[in-house]
DNA sequence: AATGAATGAGTATTCATTCAT
DNA sequence: GATGAATGAATACTCATTCAT
């Protein structure tokens, strides 16, 4: 298979870089930084250890760049959103969906995230592709409480920020700490049925907390 | 210094065990399960290696009995809070702020959770323990609940443990993943002031969520 | 079972000492001398590990002292073989099946003598021991070659340590070294035929080439 | 020594694996398995211990291809015996007499089967080598005992790999067990003297042992 | 751009032995 | 005699990184 992709991403054109990165994302998201192998990485790209370093340095510098393009990404997705053409509930029901399901889709930013935020955060601290690729989404979600206020169905005062970080930490955590929560209390809450119920509940929760 | 504590722990009474316990919870909260090195455990426990294997038998049983004890720590203390004494809506702001003290007073244990579970929680699944530590959380929470509907103060139909996880995931979130978040969004939120916004956001949110 | 084994031990009056070296032997037959460990031995015996230093010092001097043993006893069966009495044909064939079902019942005693002499024999380069018990053997082959010559059935000159060396090379050899001859020429030697036949192939063999 | 070794090895274009094989054959024959460190290896192969590794995988794995190195030298010279082409008696002469010098002069041959029987073959299981290696000495003898009856100087149905394993026995036991011999017996068998005089009786033992 | 070979510094774990009681 | 606790010195094996081509 690693022959065979190779050979495809000759033939595609699609460059060895690329294909490292794919398989770096893999790897750092199934073991973490620590755990994650140099050796094991150029063993799923179907390429060369020595090309890892070629074209990233270090490990350190490549669990950065994958970490720099997950944010890309999900940025990029972000800006999809559009929450400024719907009606303001519907702008936090969407935003409620769309966290849950990219993340339950990405599971491997999860733990990139998980794993970088419970190191202290140095490849973040590093790199300058995170404060330049500034979110829209907080500047939407404000522009979405305002216009629930004109039209009287949230709240004033209201943070975007903070409204972002329960939001994300309501949907993060359900997917980053799932595997304890269940062992702990005996729910198994990988199932679509669980999700969708909490799906439910968060977004009761957080509409009905948003009124006046 | 090593000398000292071991000589100090003598004198109290402290056994060796214990001892290689807490300077275990430091390392693994420091540097993660496969960051943290048994010689550095040992080093900081002012006590030998051998002794490590002695009373734990390997790193990742070492981990798991410091896991254990982290949660065994944590539900004695839920224990305290002693939910069903105070009016229902005061017993959601206890739980909101017992979350939020205990999380900041606790980092070891935000960081090992987040690690194990961003490992695939390799040592929760070889416990018993995690099991037989059943949370009278979500029963308290339940009952909370329940006086509430009866008081006419909340509504009907939420589920105890799916409210635990949204506001687990709200405060949890808060402090794990705070050092992506500062770099991304460019304001600190590690200043004490920051967290007394954000806790009186998800009170209010919280609240309000729950109303009828 | 190791502590019934330490109760019964204690009850019949066995001593501790008899008792570690019972486990040595297994334990060095098992494992040879380098792969032995003094917990497996302790752990075997249904004692501790310091007993083990208080009878033997050290597991060097443990080694030593259970191959004495195991000499002792071989010894003390070969005393009982009484060559004398036989005619001298059958002294030799006695001698041999002697060799062959000694051998068969004591693998721990091939075991420990071919990892002492891969070994260079360091431990019974030590031990007083072993040039003290004189084996009566050469004497007793002696007597019955010199008789065999008298009686005109054996060929004059042979000398008895050289054909000892012989017969003790071609029976120890078939039982410390079938695991390679097994694999390599396909045939398993360690059923009760197999040795049969290579029982009647080394007498028919060693009374021929005694034939004058 | 190391340094100029690893260059001299580049300048005749000696690879680092057949060096290492060299140094683990010498450190294996002298200290068996368990006894062997790898250190020890690479330092007698003047290359570190890495390569080790990246050559053979484990301390295991190369004890198992030098085992295999071993016997395929050791089949290459027995074709080179060229029985066939001797008169019967001639042939089973030439035949011991390979099997004393060649063990005389391999004493690493005779310790590393010695070692490998003593630990129960884990190796030359795990092995398809040695199957594979099949001995055309078994064929040989054969045809020289085939021959031999023809000729009316040997006995009709011996078996030749029992007559194999019995000299094989008599020349290996000889050199394998010498030092718990020398030891008991009081008698110098290393000496050339001691050796021709073995020699003459086990040839003429097997000699006067076939005949008819 | 690409790669086989090589290495310094570590990393969890083991083991014979001793101490203190 | 007997034992739980403690330790110095290894020991097989790993891993990020670099060299040479």
């Amino acid at each position: 298979m690693a022959k065979s992709q190779t050979r495809a991403a000759h033939k595609t054109g699609k460059n060895a870089r690329e294909i490292i990165l794919n398989a770096a994302r893999a790897e750092f998201a199934e073991k973490g930084f620590n755990g994650a192998r140099v050796d094991s990485i150029a063993a799923r790209s179907g390429l060369n250890k020595q090309l890892v370093y070629y074209y990233f340095g270090s490990k350190d510098d490549l669990y950065r760049v994958t970490l720099e393009e997950a944010y890309t990404e999900i940025r990029l997705r972000e800006k999809d959103l559009d929450l400024r053409s719907l009606p303001p509930q519907d702008a936090i029901v969407r935003l409620i969906d769309f966290s849950l399901s990219y993340l339950a889709r990405h599971r491997e930013f999860i733990r990139m995230l998980a794993d970088e935020n419970a190191l202290g955060g140095p490849h973040v601290k590093d790199s300058d592709a995170f404060q330049r690729t500034n979110s829209p989404l907080i500047e939407m979600i404000g522009a979405t409480l305002r216009e629930g206020e004109a039209q009287g169905v949230f709240r004033k005062g209201i943070d975007p920020l903070d409204l972002y970080i329960s939001i994300a930490g309501m949907t993060f955590f359900y997917f980053a700490n799932g595997v304890t929560m269940s062992a702990i209390f005996g729910r198994d809450l990988s199932t679509p049925e669980a999700l969708s119920v909490y799906r439910d509940h968060i977004v009761a929760l957080t509409l009905a907390g948003l009124r006046p």
